[in-house]
DNA sequence: ACCACAACCTGGCCGC
DNA sequence: TGCGGCCAGGTTGTGG
């Protein structure tokens, strides 16, 4: 599900809906969705606070509040927002709803109910283990180069690994690595400094990409809080493009499994060294 | 460090 | 139509 482009644009809109509103009741419909602390607990701390900030750190969304508590939210595979001016909505697949003191319904919708709601002292006790944002001025070529260099595994798990860098998700990995020209079985630790210059360029192209085109949303999963989608999807070059032409060179795109999921890319733009 | 695999869940699609 | 199998944008835990 949503990635750092999608989890970006969807705080974005969510913000002029929530910031300096003040919650007024929380409904939880599915209770594991409430990861900490008890359902119980979570509406009780909910109820009252106002929401100061709204913003992101890797794949979660967070809200400071005037309590001083912050509300983290990660979508996993399947959740989205949607905001009601008129009503709690009837959604199948409802987990958990807030009104604000406007009247404003916002209803958490996870139909696979993996997605999680953090309530917590310190937003550090969640994102602490998250390695660095791939937009920031901390994601360089010269500490991509130095870290790949330390890993023997894959390339493309690693990349997957939040705490290696936080955000990247299935696609924009495939997209990255493709446009990188680099094989995603490579072992990380054999790239060379040009290779790690190009995916950090890459890294960077494709997550600045999916953001200005408000997200990647297929199969109309990943939606906006207001009911509409990203626009990504168009310009998506191999992911789940197996057995199409490589925009590049014409060969067709093949599918992999690494770690249990799929990989796409194309084996002649993306060569694997001999061993 | 690294790997493999199961688990958490529901729904859509495809082939028989 | 029905049913089984496979797939899905993510993460965590377990046991090597």
């Amino acid at each position: 599900m949503p990635e750092l482009p999608e989890v970006e644009t969807i705080a974005r809109k969510l913000a002029p809906v929530l910031t300096g509103q003040t919650i007024a009741r929380v409904d939880v419909l599915w209770a594991r969705t409430v990861d900490r602390p008890t359902p119980d607990a979570f509406c009780a701390a909910l109820s009252g606070a106002r929401v100061l900030t709204i913003d992101r750190r890797g794949k979660y969304i967070q809200m400071a509040l005037s309590t001083g508590q912050t509300l983290l939210v990660h979508l996993r595979m399947s959740g989205k927002f949607a905001v009601y001016s008129d009503g709690p909505g009837e959604d199948t697949h409802a987990r958990l709803r807030m009104q604000l003191a406007d009247g404003t319904w916002v209803v958490y919708i996870d139909p696979r109910k993996f997605g999680r709601f953090y309530l917590v002292d310190d937003p550090h006790e969640i994102t602490g283990a998250l390695g660095p944002e791939p937009l920031s001025v901390d994601f360089t070529p010269e500490w991509l180069a130095a870290k790949v260099a330390q890993r023997r595994g894959e390339i493309k798990p690693l990349l997957l690994d939040q705490r290696f860098i936080a955000g990247l998700g299935n696609i924009y990995v495939s997209e990255a690595l493709w446009q990188a020209g680099i094989h995603p079985q490579r072992s990380a630790g054999t790239l060379t400094t040009p290779e790690a210059q190009r995916l950090h360029t890459a890294i960077v192209a494709v997550l600045r990409a999916g953001l200005e085109n408000g997200g990647t949303s297929l199969d109309g999963h990943y939606t906006y809080p207001s009911g509409g989608t990203g626009q990504h999807q168009d310009y998506l070059r191999v992911y789940d493009r197996a057995g199409e032409q490589c925009p590049r060179c014409g060969y067709t795109l093949e599918r992999i499994v690494q770690g249990q999921r799929s990989t796409y890319f194309c084996p002649v733009c993306q060569i694997q060294p001999t061993p």
